[in-house]
DNA sequence: ATAATAAATGAAAGCGATTACAAAATACAA
DNA sequence: TTGTATTTTGTAATCGCTTTCATTTATTAT
């Protein structure tokens, strides 16, 4: 009744069930050097106990907590909060416990945090929001000396060095392609309105510009239109659309880089009683459910993150199981088309 | 250069600073039986060779991780994902690491990853999710026999048992309210909406019921709508809105469970060409970051989510530090006035 | 039946910390 | 100076498991 697991050992099982520590621990570890009957005899024993074994003893031996790290920026972000969620799952389907940190938008923190992690002895650690990985080397440092103990993986960020693996939506190409549509749609008048400097958002930035420039419009004469803001804060994002309207900024379509950025748009054109899409095209990033709550329904670029996710988890039970892996995998996202598009 | 601290034992830094294991030991956990100069000497040698002391080897002595395990229902949840947020920076601060589990909606998730955090070792567990709670005691007795391990606190959820904490919302108390000004208002036709019979879910709609018979409405005469679909599917959260209209229920108020319910009946009265709030009053619950995207904005209840979770991680310290603590302790929200309501 | 081989088991040595207890060093008082 | 009290340090047991290696038992081939 009172708690017989908790302080059950090995010790008492081998003797409950007649045989050595030894003998019980290779039942437990599936180890197949074990008769039937033996196997039999000790798991009964064990079911019979509630016996678990203790964890730090087990880790003093093989060193490993059969736990992967996970580090996110933020995870009241809905769209981070997604791939935590998916990388638990799946994590948890292939036998490992996840422990999750949020370091919240602090290069010290992130530091700290990679840290602790390791210090949990985590068997290798998951970086979820590419604002995590920096631009230059000096930022990314801590990343690389991380990934000299264990394996690094990055979720929509990359960083050559070794032990560390990117899966990526290619944002670059994503935002290519609707820019692209988008202006040959005939609405050439765009602005790209975007909210965020990490990795992906510069390569979102690119994709744009170089969609810009294949249409022969030159990156001097692009609109493009910076939110330094809280990413909750639509009414602020509104107020510098307006801003940008009243400094002579004209735009026919907006592509956001995320869903609330373009959330934002919708709420500027209905401020300004313009319609949508006739007027004003909205298209914005990570199909999040925004993209349905919002009015009119928002175009969305659906980046396909329960697939990135799980690309990520099965690339890292490789790594794990010490096959040699590709450093970076990078997958297509899609448009899904709703009510602020009409192309 | 090769992670000197890896393979680094407390061995090698007693060697290093030529005095024995036990006064390493005495100075990485503050013993203050030591001399300032050997502290000092050690701390050097500590610092030079980056050591950090092995978790394991050292839980095996404590049998603490100095961890608390949060069971989450579902972290991409926005009010959810919140409260992890919140509970982990608090948790933070007191130099407690977390583990988050999210276990789904699913009873035998639940138990499973309850009792994988215990067996994590972690010091105590947090509940994050109302819907963990449930109306039986047989669905609660995983619970139960959990906190005779280790203490369990609940965040918006209680139940009558030792070793278990709750720190709650008055969620009854807040609904009650609303329903009372709007009635008082002069809206005596209220819908209310709700998705969810978790522990939460059904203080609500209790706090429905009763201000509405203290405003002498019997109960068969109430109109309450049940959605039980996913929460993020606004667009069938309308639909069943639309359905109870064709039935022939009115209403000129609604009160929602959530703000996505409340979103829903903000879209419903787009479509059905109703004014808001001049024809049709709604107030959300949560008053998450989508209150403040919807057109109009939403006028919801702030259950002070930062507040609780501050309450709860310093209620678990006194657990933990073996004070007498108070099983359940509520706290009141607030009503923010937006758009959506007059009254 | 016997030798050779394979399978099953156990004894014991770690893993790297904490901590009770003993011993040594220092401080203080008479 | 000597004895006593106090502070500092070290020795060694302990935590509960994994795993190597030696030993015993079962299986197969001759």
């Amino acid at each position: 009744m009172k708690n017989k697991n908790i302080n059950m050992t090995i010790y008492d099982i081998s003797e409950k069930a007649g045989v050595s520590i030894a003998t019980v621990s290779r039942v437990l570890n599936g180890s197949n050097n074990v008769s039937a009957k033996t196997k039999e005899k000790v798991l009964s024993v064990v079911e019979e106990y509630e016996y678990t074994p203790n964890l730090f003893a087990r880790g003093l031996g093989i060193n490993s907590m059969n736990t992967i790290g996970i580090l996110c920026v933020d995870s009241s972000d809905i769209f981070l909060a997604k791939a935590v969620y998916y990388l638990e799952e799946n994590l948890r389907e292939k036998g490992y416990d996840s422990i999750l940190c949020c370091s919240g938008y602090n290069q010290k923190n992130r530091e700290e945090y990679l840290n602790l992690l390791i210090s949990k002895k985590v068997d290798a650690c998951i970086m979820v929001g590419s604002s995590l990985v920096g631009q230059t080397d000096k930022e990314n440092k801590y990343i690389k000396e991380a990934a000299k103990k264990i394996p690094i993986m990055l979720l929509n960020g990359y960083i050559d060095a070794p032990n560390i693996y990117s899966i990526m939506a290619d944002d670059y190409q994503a935002i290519y392609q609707v820019t692209n549509s988008m202006y040959q749609s005939g609405i050439q008048d765009i602005l790209y309105y975007y909210n965020s400097n990490s990795y992906s958002g510069r390569q979102k930035l690119e994709g744009f510009k170089a969609a810009m420039i294949a249409n022969g419009v030159e990156e001097s004469k692009q609109n493009i239109l910076y939110y330094s803001g809280k990413s909750e804060d639509i009414t602020a994002m509104v107020a510098e659309l307006q801003e940008a309207k009243k400094k002579g900024i004209k735009f026919q379509g907006v592509i956001a880089s995320d869903d609330n950025i373009a959330l934002s748009a919708v709420k500027y054109a209905r401020n300004a009683k313009l319609k949508v899409p006739e007027e004003l095209s909205i298209v914005g990033y990570n199909n999040s459910f925004i993209a349905n709550c919002c009015e009119p329904e928002l175009t969305s670029v659906d980046n396909h993150l329960e697939v990135l996710c799980k690309n990520l988890t099965s690339t890292l039970m490789d790594v794990l199981a010490g096959e040699k892996v590709a450093p970076r995998a990078v997958f297509w996202g899609e448009l899904v088309k709703r009510k602020t598009t009409a192309f």
